[in-house]
DNA sequence: TTGAAAGCGTTACCAA
DNA sequence: TTGGTAACGCTTTCAA
C-alpha cells in the first residue's frame, strides 16, 4: 500500500470526476451531489489521501503555521507558555514553531529565515534585538510580543507589574526585613528590569537603600549556584527573578543544613506548579502563564486574519503568601 | 518600505532579466555573467528579497522541516534532547517543528497532521499509540525513534542500559542497601520499563525480592509528591527512573527536615546540569542526551535523503557516583 | 550566459 | 452540480 504519490490529480482519476470536485469534496464546501460525493470520499478515504500541505499552503498564501521564539526552552515557564499557545493554535489548525534562540548561533538570521514559513511571530520580550524586530515589522510580518519589550513592537501582551511591587513591600513591612538582595539579569531582559525597579522603588518609598542586585541567569541551576554568595552575604531574604530561580536557591540552602524562612526569607515570580508543593511553600507573585501564551496567539490569529487588535494588554498578577517568606504556611 | 509583495517576477523586472536568473543568482548556482549577478544582487538586497519558502519548498517537493514528538517538554530532559536536535537541523536550514503530545486533545489526529509538513519526524519512546506510527510508516514518511520503543518502527536511537543495572548493584552491594523503591511510571514508558526490568534483575541476582514500584510521573512535582510516601515507607533508598523525579524528592525530603543520603539515599537517570550542582550531588547515570537528540536528527536526514541507515544505534551511558548514594562526595 | 516554459499540488473562479 | 483553467512563487530543463 504505497499511498506516497496520491494527489489531487489521481484521486480524481480514481472516482472520475475533475480535480475541482475532488477539492470540494475534501473541504466540504461548494455543492456536490450525494452520489459524486459519495465516489470521491470512497477514492480519498481507500487510498488516505490527504491533500499535500505545500500546495494548500501556496494557493492560500498561507503557511497555516506560526512561532513562538523563547531564549530557552526549559524549565516549566516556558512549557507553560507553550501550552497556553498550543490550546488556542491547534484546535484552529494552526502548527507551531517552538523557537530557542539561546540555542541559535546566529539568531537574527535564522529567526528571518523562520518569518518565511510563518504567517505570524509571537516573541518573548528580550529576546531579540531591535533591528530584527524592525525587520520583520518592515515585512509587514503579524507580530505579538510576550511580555514588555523596549521595541517599537505593535502588540504586547504583558502580566500586571503591581503585584511584584506588593511582594516587596510585603518582605519590608509586614516581615521587617532589612537586608534583601535582588536576584536576576536585568540587562536585556525588560520583564526583570521591571521588578528590579519595583525593588528599587519599595526600599526608596521607605527611605531605604537597595543592595546592589545579585546578577544571573533566570534557571534553577543558577539559583543553587547563587546560594554560597547569598548564604555568606548575611542577608535576610532573597527576592528572586522568577520561581525556578528560587527553587534552586531553596534546595541549595536546605541542602547545606540551613532552614527557609528562619536563616533566610526566599521568594519568587510565576507561581509554576513546583511552588506550592515544596516545604516551605514558595511566596511568589502568580501570573496568568497559560493564558498569557494564549492570549498572544489569539491576537496573533487575530493579526493575521486581518483585524486589528489592542496593542496593549495585560493581564492580572497577585501576591500569593506562602511560608517560604515567613507567613504561617 | 513595504516589500511585503516582492517575489522572483518582481524583482526579474525591476533588473531586467528572467527569473530564472534571479533564481540562479539568488541560490549561487548555475553560470550568471558578472555583471548581471551584480544588477540582480542590488535589486536583491535594496528590496530585501527572500524567496517565498512555500514556492520553494513546493518546488522542490521537500518542506525543510522535521518533526520532534516528545510526551511533554517540561524540564531540562527534554531541553537537552532538543537542543541536540537543532545542532544538527539548524546548520542545514531544516526547521523544527516540537510538538509534545501531553497538551494535544487528539494527538494521533494531530501527528498525522504535522506529518503532511514535515520531510521526517523523531518520535521519543512511548509517546504515541503504534497504529500512529503504523500509519506514518505506511505513508513511507522518515521515521526515527528516540529511545527504545516496542513499534516496529524503522529506526531507533537510544542509550546502552547496562549502566543503570550497575547502578543497582552499587547501591544493593557496596552500600549494602535492602529496601530500595523503583519510583517510576513504567507502563507506556519503554525506557522505565527497561528500568525496571534491570531493577528487578539485579535484586533477583542476589536473591532479593524486590519491592513493588511507586508508580508516578517523571517531573520534578512528582517526586515531591512522592516524598510523604517514601518517607513513612521505611525505605533505605529511592530509585529514582529520572534525575528530575530525584531532585524533586531531594527537595522534598530536605524541606522536611531529613538528611540525604544518612535518611534516604537517592538516585537519578540522565544527569542534567542539576545534579551536579546540587548538595549532595546526585548519583546518576550520564546519558549523552544532546548527542542522543543530534544522532536521531542526523539519521533522519539521512533517511530523508534517501540513505540507508542503521536500524539502531546504541550510545555509551555510564554510572556517576555522588554523594546522593552514600559515596564521598 | 540567458530566457521561455513546464512543472510542483493545491484552491478558486468562471462557464457550461 | 460539474469541469476547465488560471493562479500561487518557486526550481529546473531545454533551447537559443
Amino acid at each position: 500500500m504505497n499511498h506516497e504519490g496520491m494527489n489531487v490529480r489521481e484521486i480524481a482519476r480514481l472516482a472520475g470526476v475533475s480535480i475541482a470536485t475532488v477539492s470540494r469534496v475534501y473541504r466540504g464546501v461548494g455543492s456536490v451531489s450525494p452520489k459524486t460525493r459519495e465516489k470521491v470520499q470512497a477514492a480519498i478515504e481507500q487510498y488516505g489521501y490527504r491533500p499535500s500541505h505545500l500546495g494548500e499552503a501556496l494557493a492560500n498564501r498561507r503557511h497555516g503555521a506560526l512561532a513562538v521564539v523563547f531564549p530557552g526552552l526549559s524549565g516549566p515557564y516556558f512549557a507553560e507558555l507553550i501550552n497556553g499557545v498550543e490550546t488556542v493554535a491547534v484546535p484552529r489548525g494552526v502548527s507551531v514553531h517552538v523557537i530557542g534562540t539561546h540555542l541559535r548561533h546566529d539568531a537574527p538570521k535564522e529567526l528571518l529565515d523562520v518569518a518565511r514559513r510563518v504567517d505570524g511571530m509571537a516573541i518573548h520580550g528580550g529576546t531579540v534585538e531591535e533591528s530584527v524586530v524592525d525587520d520583520l515589522v518592515g515585512r509587514h510580518l503579524p507580530l505579538v510580543m510576550i511580555g514588555p519589550d523596549p521595541h517599537p513592537a505593535p502588540v504586547v501582551v504583558r502580566t500586571d507589574h503591581e503585584a511584584f511591587h506588593l511582594l516587596v513591600r510585603h518582605l519590608l513591612n509586614d516581615h521587617g526585613l532589612r537586608k534583601l538582595i535582588f536576584i536576576g539579569q536585568s540587562e536585556g531582559s525588560p520583564d526583570l528590569t521591571q521588578r528590579w525597579e519595583a525593588f528599587r522603588t519599595a526600599h526608596e518609598e521607605l527611605g531605604l537603600q537597595p543592595t546592589e542586585p545579585l546578577r544571573t541567569g533566570l534557571e534553577q541551576v543558577h539559583g543553587v549556584r547563587a546560594a554560597d554568595e547569598i548564604l555568606a552575604g548575611g542577608y535576610d531574604g532573597a527576592v528572586c527573578g522568577n520561581d525556578e530561580t528560587a527553587l534552586g536557591l531553596m534546595m541549595a540552602v536546605l541542602g547545606r543544613g540551613r532552614k527557609v524562612p528562619d536563616d533566610l526569607v526566599i521568594t519568587g515570580v510565576d507561581d509554576v506548579p513546583m511552588s506550592s508543593l515544596v516545604s516551605p511553600g514558595l511566596t511568589t507573585v502568580a501570573r496568568p502563564l497559560v493564558d498569557l501564551g494564549a492570549t498572544a496567539t489569539r491576537l496573533l490569529l487575530d493579526m493575521i486574519n486581518g483585524a486589528d487588535v489592542e496593542s496593549e494588554t495585560v493581564l492580572p498578577a497577585r501576591l500569593v503568601r506562602r511560608a517560604s517568606c515567613g507567613c504561617a504556611p
